[in-house]
DNA sequence: TTGTATGCGTTATCAT
DNA sequence: ATGATAACGCATACAA
């Protein structure tokens, strides 16, 4: 038989004046014994510690907080909806981040814009406003991103997933914020030359790059490094652009593409090398043995594709524990490590990627 | 030019009290035109507001839940990693989660258990005993799972994702919880008929199930579903079952299945459809036209894909709209409807179901 | 080493 | 309709 929960905020749990009591001392000890140990005998400890155990105690993380000013969490404003592609990887960094928050201590807490917003920033004042948590990771930065500003003109602490400046661009004119604190990013640009050198070491020498519309500066910085690598490695370099949100488009471009008899394919993203095995099908070659072709990101489908495709992989896990290194250190006050941080992504070689035939 | 932050916990915001000050009034009257405008006379509210506006002031959250005792947030403990199916799903039902309990005035606090524990109920335990949330969603819910009845042991108010309970079985012997008090699910089954009815409106007349050798719940429900419906239908009825890690070896037992010439695959996931689409390409026939392909839950490839996927939907807002209606319910005390509900699928018909050739 | 007193910002009770 | 007072649970400065 079970009790019917009681009622009421408390819900039962114990206090520290209830812990105290049970220990025989006073609450301050208890306080002390877990905020200051060294401060209690080892014995007092030891009984306190006790108590706590048998009460399940722990700390109400609301008087806490208004106590002492730390909230414990960070918050993560979600990206907005794209349907088209909805961001595969925002769910393997998400349990990166509440892994690395976790370790140090903190619970992630998300929010997104209401729902038909015109942006971002009428939340963010929410969350800043109640001081629902201590700091923020905001991710799909873009530069200039609003957001961004917004959060570093209240004096918030936060680090971003990208960066919100241009490479080469310090502070711009006039008082300008220092936006770009604090990022850590993936190395887009490196990841798509280890591509390039890859194919370049297996004897490919007419390469395609299968790239998007976009002007997101992630996508441009694939695209330099495809120019660069391709470049020194002295193939030839042909470029094709898709469209946004059309599937058939999206193929109809990639048989094109195929068109101009390139030896192999690097696709911007993953779903584009989607796109690109269509088009190789539909001539009726082999990607892999006809057709080389390599992916962006390593999402699922990168495994469950035949042949598997070649890809990088996304330091998900490390960039997470960067940024939360960054982060906490902002929030405790301590002078860590303000510039940026770029991670190299892994190459994960499977059967699309043959030589060339 | 932008003043440095100030240090310590108040960063600036305004308090209850500054309000009070700039409006002329007592910090009750205050809280009043907030919490209960209807006691306060109209030209007092309008310049108490006023000063709310001016000053951007908003409670602070944790004074305000160490006072009422309520949290104003919803703990999601995030399903463990799975490395062959990282749950495409669960950033879109985040998405919905943290939007619906955002229309509610709820944020959403994400959670995992600490890398390599053993299971879910010490974070659990945690973010109860401090008090951190006001209730739970649980995810991926099996019978008579351990965190549920962890949750339900503490008395905090949960709702599942799936039911926890055989859906025949009320409660079991002795003292047992009312586990599944509260639960929302997808009608697997029925998703899996509609496909049926879909193929034999079609004229398709044998048709195999590919699935996996899971126990999952919504697994099997889906293959039950489908004996249903292909029974109903008077279809001659194959089942095929895949291992579960290893792409190759599904594409192998897709090969097979196929062997048996049906005239339609339906396959148990998106996942699986794609394994589907390798063998029927790899027999040099063509998916839509010599042999209809049928997918499960509408996953981003389903679209990308060529031909397009016929696959169902999960109608996941409307899953996490009841989810945080009947949660907030509980929270609020509200003797809400306690029961489970099924919420149907959409089919979403694509050209990957043509008639029988 | 331990106990006492105070205040964090808010809301609820009660008086006016 | 408004204001004074108390209390939520905790941590800290200070006294013992």
């Amino acid at each position: 038989m079970i009790r019917a929960p009681e009622p009421g905020p408390r819900r039962g749990k114990a206090t520290i004046e209830e812990v105290a009591r049970a220990a025989g001392v006073s609450r301050q000890t208890v306080s002390n014994a877990l905020n200051a140990p060294q401060r209690v005998r080892d014995a007092t400890l030891a009984r306190v510690m006790d108590a706590i155990e048998q009460l399940g105690y722990q700390p109400d993380s609301s008087a806490r907080s208004l106590r002492t000013g730390e909230r414990r969490a960070l918050g993560y404003l979600a990206p907005a909806d794209d349907p088209f592609d909805p961001n595969p990887l925002m769910g393997g960094f998400l349990e990166a981040l509440v892994d690395a928050a976790g370790a140090e201590g903190f619970r992630v807490l998300l929010f997104r814009p209401a729902p038909g917003a015109r942006d971002a920033r009428a939340v963010l004042d929410e969350v800043i406003a109640a001081r629902q948590v201590d700091g923020f990771v905001l991710s799909d930065v873009l530069e200039g991103d609003a957001r961004v500003e917004h959060v570093a003109r209240a004096g918030v602490p936060f680090v971003t997933f990208g960066r919100a400046e241009a490479p080469g661009g310090g502070a711009a004119a006039g008082g300008a914020l220092p936006l770009s604190a604090s990022w850590v990013d993936v190395d887009n640009a490196a990841a798509v030359e280890a591509i390039v050198a890859h194919l370049a070491g297996l004897g490919h020498h007419r390469v395609v790059y299968l790239g998007s519309e976009t002007g997101l500066p992630w996508m441009k910085e694939r695209r330099a490094g495809f120019r660069r690598a391709a470049s020194a490695a002295g193939l030839e370099r042909l470029e094709s652009v898709a469209p946004l949100d059309d599937p058939a488009g999206v193929v109809a471009v990639a048989r094109e593409a195929l068109g101009r008899r390139p030896t192999a394919i690097v696709a911007e993203s993953d779903s584009l090398a989607l796109a690109a095995y269509e088009a190789v099908r539909s001539e009726g070659l082999a990607v892999g043995a006809d057709v080389a072709v390599t992916g962006f990101g390593d999402a699922p489908v990168a495994r469950v594709l035949h042949p598997g495709l070649t890809s990088v992989r996304l330091p998900l896990r490390a960039i997470a524990g960067e940024i939360v290194r960054r982060l906490v250190g902002q929030v405790r006050g301590e002078a860590g490590p303000a510039e940026g941080l770029s991670l190299a992504a892994e190459l994960v070689v499977r059967e699309s990627s043959g030589p060339p035939r």
